[in-house]
DNA sequence: CTCGGTGATAACCAACGGCTATGACCATGG
DNA sequence: CCATGGTCATAGCCGTTGGTTATCACCGAG
C-alpha cells in the first residue's frame, strides 16, 4: 500500500523549498503560480502531511517538509543517473555492431579483413561476433538480436532485408567415407533422390528447401534423415550415417574430417553466400560502413 | 530539458524485469495486463529506449533496461525512505506538544508543575516551550505555530479559541521612581489620563486597548509615549521615562528593577491570565491533558 | 485608502492511466 | 492438421489528473 510519486511533484517541492515563495519558484519551473500550489497541496494530501507554512511572513518548511527535503533531492539524483545510464546505454549501442552468423564464414580471414577495414573508418565502433543457431535463417536479424549477418541466400521475408553478395559456391556433398557413393569423383544429383538427407530445422524455412535442393526433385519429396542445427551435429550424423547433405563448397572444410568427405554434384545450381542487414536498417551509418568494407573485401 | 518519471512507471518496470513475464508481474501489481503493456511502452518511449525484448522465446531486458533496473530499485528505495521520514516527522509532531507564552508565566513555578502533571499522564509525549513576540496577542495560536498558550484575555477573534483562566490578577502602573506619582501609594486612574502610555504593537488589536484601559478612559484617546514587544524593551522604557504602563501583578517582577517601581490603581478592573487552545484542537488528546494538568495545578 | 504582490480558488480542457474486449502469434496436443 | 491455451499488443471507452487563464482575499507599503 506505498504511495507513488511523480518526480515532477518532488523538483516542484525542493523548487519551493529552495526559493520559499510560490510564484518565483513557478517562474523557475515554468509553469503557472496556480498549478504549483495545486500540485503542492496534492502532495501534502497525498502525505497526508502539511510541507509548508504559509502564513503573512511568508513560507516556511514544517517538519514534516524539513524531514523530506532531503529524500526528495536524493530520489531526484538517483533518477537522473538512471536517466543517464540509460542515455549511456543508448550510445553504446549505437556504437557497437553486432555482427551475426550460423556458422564462421572462415574463406580465408575474410571476416578479420572487413573489419580492420570497418574499424579504419570508425576506430569508436566495436564490433561484436555472434553465433547464431542455424533453426534462424536470417541468423539474428529476423529478432533484432544482430545488425547485419552472413546468411545464405535465399532469406524469408526478402523485401525485409537487402544484401550483398560474398560470395558464389558450387554445393558439394557430403557424405561418410564409407558411403557406396564415395567410389566415384563427381555424383549425379539424379542418383540422390532416394537418399536420406540431413535437414535444417523447419523453422529455416525457405533454406531448408534449398539445402535439400528441393527445386532439383521431380515432384517426389525427400527423405529426411535427421535435423541438424550446427556444424558439430552435423558431422557427427555424417559419420554415423544418418543421412548425406549438400554443403557450400567454402564450409565444406568444417566437416571433412576423419570419416567424412565431399563430392561435386552435377544437376545443382550454385549457393549463394551474402551479408545481409534489415531494409530499414539501410541508412544507419555503422551498417552502410560495415556493407561497404564487406564489398571492398570480397 | 531532464525527464521527470512517475514512481508508479518504474515499479511496474522493476516487476517485469523481476517476472520476465508481462501478466504474471500485472497481477503481482493488481493491474490489468494492458494497462502494464501500456505503461512500460510509455516509459520506453519516454527514454527513447527499449527496455525489453519482446520475441517468441519470451521477455527479457535490452542493455538499456539492464543499465536502468538498479537505478530504478534506487529511485524507489530513495522515495519509500522519504515517505517513511515524512511518516516519521508526522508520529513526532502527534507527540510533541508546544507550548506559547509571550512572557515567562513565572506564578511560583507554574510551569513546571503543569509539566510535571502532564508528563506523569503522558509520558512520551515532549513538551516544547516557545516564547512568543508581543505582536501576536494569541503567543502562536493564530499562525499554527503553537498548540496552546498563555495569553491574556480578552483574545481577538474569540469564536476561534477556548481557553480556561489560570488567574485573576489587579491591573499595576508600572512608572519611574522618579515619576511625581510614585510619592503616592496608591494611585486614581483619572489622575493618569493625559499621562503618556506605553503600548503592544497595534497587532495585538483589543490586546493593545485592555492594557491601555481604554474602556476606562471617557471618550479622549490615551497619548502614546512608545510601543513595546519585550519585557526588557518595557522596562527600558519606563527608565527612559518615555511613558508609564499598567503591568498585571504577576508580571511585575519582571520589570520592578532598579529605577522602576509599581504602585495600585483605583477605578480599573483587573486581568485575566489564561491556557488558550484553537477551538478545532479540542478534541485532541494532548490538548485536552495539558488543559487537564493546567486546571489541576492552578 | 488605494495599490502591488502574495497564495488560493474556480472553471475549463487536453492528456493520461486505467478498464474490457479483441487480435495476432506461437507452441502444444489431440 | 486443426483446435486450444497462452503470450503480448491494440482499440475504444471513461474518470481523473495536471495544466491553463481569470479572479478572489489578504496584507504591507506608499
Amino acid at each position: 500500500m506505498t504511495m507513488d510519486v511523480h518526480a515532477r511533484d518532488l523538483r516542484y517541492f525542493v523548487a519551493v523549498a529552495e526559493e520559499l515563495h510560490f510564484t518565483r519558484a513557478a517562474e523557475r519551473l515554468y509553469v503557472s503560480q496556480p498549478a504549483l500550489s495545486k500540485q503542492i497541496r496534492a502532495l501534502e494530501r497525498q502525505l497526508g502531511a502539511e510541507l509548508f507554512r504559509r502564513d503573512r511572513h511568508g513560507v516556511a518548511l514544517t517538519g514534516a517538509g524539513e524531514a523530506l527535503l532531503p529524500h526528495a533531492r536524493r530520489v531526484l539524483a538517483a533518477w537522473e543517473a538512471g536517466a543517464a545510464a540509460v542515455e549511456a546505454a543508448k550510445a553504446a549501442e549505437r556504437s557497437t555492431l553486432v555482427v551475426g552468423m550460423s556458422t564462421s564464414p572462415g574463406r580465408g580471414g575474410l571476416l578479420p579483413a572487413i573489419r580492420s577495414r570497418f574499424t579504419a573508418a570508425h576506430p569508436e565502433t566495436t564490433v561484436r561476433l555472434r553465433q547464431m543457431s542455424w533453426d534462424d535463417p536470417t541468423a539474428g536479424l529476423a529478432d533484432g538480436t544482430v545488425d547485419v549477418a552472413f546468411v545464405w541466400l535465399p532469406l524469408p521475408d526478402e523485401e525485409r532485408y537487402a544484401w550483398t553478395v560474398v560470395a558464389e559456391e558450387p554445393r558439394l556433398l557430403a557424405l561418410p567415407e564409407a558411403h557406396p557413393l564415395a567410389a566415384r569423383p563427381e555424383i549425379d544429383f539424379a542418383d540422390l533422390l532416394d537418399e536420406p538427407f540431413l535437414a535444417l530445422p523447419k523453422s529455416a524455412g525457405r533454406l531448408r528447401d534449398h539445402w535439400l535442393a528441393l527445386d532439383a526433385r521431380p515432384g517426389r519429396p525427400p527423405r529426411i534423415g535427421a535435423e541438424i542445427s550446427g556444424a558439430e551435429e552435423t558431422y557427427e550424423a555424417l559419420v554415423a550415417g544418418l543421412g548425406v547433405c549438400l554443403v557450400a563448397e567454402g564450409n565444406a572444410p568444417l566437416i571433412t574430417r576423419g570419416g567424412v568427405t565431399t563430392r561435386r554434384v552435377r544437376g545443382i545450381g550454385p549457393s549463394r553466400y551474402a551479408l545481409a542487414w534489415r531494409s530499414e536498417d539501410g541508412h544507419r551509418p555503422l551498417v552502410r560502413a560495415y556493407a561497404q568494407a564487406c564489398r571492398e573485401t570480397v
